[in-house]
DNA sequence: TAGATTGTTAATCGATTAACAATC
DNA sequence: TAGATTGTTAATCGATTAACAATC
């Protein structure tokens, strides 16, 4: 279950197989190969076999995958078996689109609270969430034992919140501040950041 | 302006510098390195300095950069001098807040249209958006000329549009959607998908 | 001048792919 | 059995890093 040193590109993979396999599953499609697989995610078969080689032997010769053992496997490889608390910091409008975003419980995650320095929203409730103080985000991520966030600051508050949040025992940080953050390297940040994506392919654009 | 064969993993790198960088300028800051730019972002000083050698040369020995030169340089090789129009697909939760986020017109892109399946919401106004019916997508997309898009519908439906979004001319998806898309090698796709970003992190939160 | 920093080269490091024996 | 597909190896390919001459 903990293979050691598997390099960091491997598992950034593994989710969009599972996001696959389970796309599948609802489909009703029993059986995959890393073939057909590949062609779903656009990534090489062997790419795919060479990755999953790393955790073990979960295929057959001359089958191929069976869709749901493949998605059991890779939930606990990624530790996704079950749903797990996220902090969610700044409720303007994107906070507010994440916080009723249904799509996290079915795929591991839960928000247990969401926080707002705007006195103007502490207190008001957004379906059965109240927004919290975030001049108790230290405290409360403390008594939860909360390891994940996400962040939907403004870019100026984002590493001022970054720094409390660390301090209080986050490990995984989801960022959507457009802005890079500064971490102890035992501290993961993942960006999302819709412009750089637009940005990167507005570069294809004009090129002749 | 067009380095030939440029790989993508430095195209993806363009935006975060530039992205950087116009932090620095909102700061007055004037003047940076290679080495101040890269701990700013979490990338080595040689990897910036290789990066930008495929452009050209930028900086002064001795002296290192010109915030402002490198950030128009950079608009320049990335195309986003310009504001670029951009279509919307779905306007659920997720779409409406993006249609609302003020953060694209400063950083290169315009929402132009916006649209949805739900007779219920054609029609509707969203601050100056009046939502349009998806089954005129193709024209509009054509009669406008777009070359890029942002996909928010459900994964079901995703492949549909994204076939229609590519016989009408589209060249670059940001695609919201929780699935992969299929598309001609001349499209380019950038995936946003917040759940893959936690669960790339969760591999690492309960490993020893 | 001395210190700082670039752009570039060569060496290192790591990731992907192709091929195939094993086997269901 | 014949066909299909795995897991793995070795070869290829590409990306990163370290080092340094050039020079502001």
């Amino acid at each position: 279950m903990n293979a050691p040193n598997v390099p960091d590109i491997v598992i950034s993979r593994l989710p969009v197989y599972l996001r696959a396999l389970q796309f599948m599953e609802q489909q009703g499609i029993k059986t995959t190969s890393s073939v057909s697989l590949g062609e779903k995610v656009g990534i090489s078969a062997a790419q795919i076999r060479k990755d999953l080689s790393q955790f073990g032997e979960f295929g057959k010769q001359g089958t191929g995958y069976d869709v749901n053992e493949l998605i059991e496997q890779l939930q606990q490889i990624l530790h996704v078996q079950k749903v797990r608390d996220v902090v969610l910091v700044g409720m303007g409008e994107l906070g507010h689109a994440i916080l009723r975003y249904g799509g996290f419980i079915n795929r591991g995650f839960r928000i247990c609270h969401c926080y707002d320095n705007d006195p103007a929203k502490i207190g008001k409730m957004i379906g059965e969430y109240k927004i919290l103080d975030v001049a108790d985000l230290g405290k409360t991520i403390r008594e939860c034992n909360v390891k994940m966030a996400m962040l939907c600051t403004p870019a100026i508050t984002a590493q001022t919140i970054t720094d409390i949040m660390v301090e209080s025992g986050i490990k995984a940080i989801l960022n959507y501040a457009p802005v890079s953050l500064n971490v102890p390297k035992d501290v993961r940040v993942q960006y999302i950041d819709p412009v750089i994506g637009l940005q990167r392919m507005a570069y294809y654009l004009n090129k002749k």
